[in-house]
DNA sequence: ATTATTCCTATCGATTTAGTATGAATTAAT
DNA sequence: ATTAATTCATACTAAATCGATAGGAATAAT
């Protein structure tokens, strides 16, 4: 089962589908969502993210839409999911009342140096997945399962 | 920062504190909550989950709590960390309705792969981490703080 | 019997997630 | 120039999840 967040999911789908279109023409949201089966204006708000992020650049009007700005191969997993990730704002601190115990605080310090070594290890696996080989094990699955139905 | 839930968060310092405690002795849910600073009804909570996947016992009524069934050098970080996310009920597939198209197939059954690769690569840094370093990390910090003060 | 504890289950408020809605800005095609 | 197709910006909303709190039943030491 996959959990990522389905912004995160959404995003991955979108430039799946950017990739396999020929990178000369823009391809609109609208076709991305009819193509992968998203609400068009969802998808939208998460094209606007890899915007930021560089991964797409986009064109207004019609004949307009989106396009990847490098190569499948050049662009991983990573990048796509932190992208869509990263709009997270800064917890602003608010709560400056840092009025802990001595043995919490050590807690908090021990948890927060586990935490970075899981997240490590996940953009660790992540950085060496490139869309391109998305795309490539996107193909032999549909092959596959179009092969199914002529037994 | 530490990103893990916080029942995940106060289920790890519960077992810290259990495995500071002298291990005959049965320790208190209220105790546990105030070394560390955690709502006592909540920990309640959580130290049944940690019943459940057998990695405390308990004991109720007066002079009653919680001990560690095992030598914390032989409990791992995976083992705590799952048996207070696995309470996920399963999503019962109410919706049968898997009227996917083949191309949105294809992409989920990509995005299941890698996720369960980022699941795997998290599992392998928390089964490789025992709740004895964790203790032997927070023991350390402490003392370190408190020499901060004698300077 | 009394009291201290765990155990069970329900409820609740806040936050986050997932998605809609509205419309302005931009631009290709006519 | 006008129109139509598209992105862009922002606000809103419904539902789920998270982080608790609440009430009381069960158990066991004294």
């Amino acid at each position: 089962m996959n959990r990522f967040p389905i912004k995160v999911t959404y995003g991955i789908m979108a430039t799946i589908e950017l990739a396999r279109h020929d990178r000369s023409i823009p391809l609109q949201a609208k076709a991305i969502a009819m193509r992968q089966g998203i609400p068009s204006r969802f998808i939208e708000q998460i094209l606007q993210a890899l915007k930021q992020a560089g991964i797409v650049r986009s064109l207004r009007g019609p004949q307009g839409g989106y396009t990847l700005t490098q190569d499948p191969s050049q662009i991983s997993l990573a990048e796509l999911v932190n992208s869509m990730n990263g709009a997270e704002a800064t917890p602003s601190s608010t709560n400056g009342s840092t009025d802990q115990t001595e043995n919490r605080k050590a807690s908090n310090t021990v948890l927060s140096r586990i935490w970075a070594q899981v997240q490590e290890a996940e953009q660790s696996v992540l950085r060496v997945i490139s869309l391109q080989s998305l795309v490539e094990q996107h193909q032999k699955l549909e092959s596959q399962h179009s092969l199914m139905y002529h037994i």
